[in-house]
DNA sequence: GCAAAGATTTGCT
DNA sequence: GCAAATCTTTGCC
């Protein structure tokens, strides 16, 4: 399977957006390969886009935003979760897409696996039990492994050591591939982006977030605090 | 130097 | 349906 076309994430991001729902997201090392279709994706379009990580210029944190196209930009969100990012667009101009969420093609009990060790690895005052969380993670369908930016992370196994990682390379431990035939989007919709409350418009109601609406694996209608906020505001 | 908030998820009420 | 967990980054003193 040959990896994705660079050309097509140097281009506009928006177009890439599209495109790259149904490609494959490879974690291609460990005792099980992990393959992942990708269902759902949020663009994050340059400085001046006021949801992105890069409105505030470029910082020790964002720097990958600002290079090459096809690199992994991976951050800590809330403190606990891991976030992925493709990067587009060509260098010295920031932008991104968020992977939201992927349906499980081949290694979904490794992904459950990790799933389970990144729950233990995150014990909090309500986790008294951990075989509560253990039973839960083993009931879910495959379909909710990676139904979520977190939890993509989790169940890749996903951290800031894949920051700046070269996801078009070959080689590479984590990459994206080519979508196979008959894997693509049977029907892409649009809307705005998840969890940005703090932005301002027209940023805010921009539908630039894009997902494959027949998929059961696309993540819930945006449980985020900023979501929350603004509904209670 | 310190305070505040975040591209989320979870478990209990 | 809500609040907590947790830590990096940012913005201001």
């Amino acid at each position: 399977m040959s990896v994705f076309a660079r050309s097509i994430l140097a281009a506009g991001t928006l177009d890439a957006a599209r495109l790259v729902l149904g490609a494959l997201l490879v974690h291609d090392s460990g005792p099980e390969r992990r393959v992942g279709r990708i269902v759902e994706v949020e663009a994050y379009v340059g400085g001046d886009d006021m949801a992105s990580h890069a409105r505030m210029g470029r910082t020790n944190r964002n720097a990958v935003m600002f290079g090459p196209p096809g690199v992994a930009y991976v951050y800590l969100v809330y403190g606990m979760y891991y976030c992925l990012n493709i990067v587009t667009e060509a260098s010295g101009r920031p932008a991104a897409l968020l992977v939201r969420a992927v349906e499980p093609i081949e290694g979904a009990a490794e992904m459950r696996l990790a799933r389970i060790r990144a729950a233990l690895a995150r014990p909090n005052r309500h986790n008294s039990d951990p075989d509560r969380a253990r039973k839960h993670i083993a009931g879910l369908p495959a379909l909710r492994l990676a139904s979520g930016p977190g939890l993509v992370c989790a169940a890749f196994s996903i951290d800031r050591s894949h920051d700046g990682l070269d996801l078009l390379d070959g080689n590479s431990e984590l990459r994206i591939e080519e979508a196979p035939p008959g894997y693509g989007p049977i029907a892409v919709a649009t809307g705005p982006r998840v969890g940005i409350g703090y932005a301002p418009d027209p940023w805010l109601s921009h539908a630039w977030r894009f997902y494959d609406s027949g998929s059961g694996a696309v993540s819930g209608p945006g449980l985020g605090v900023a979501t929350r906020r603004k509904a209670t505001a």
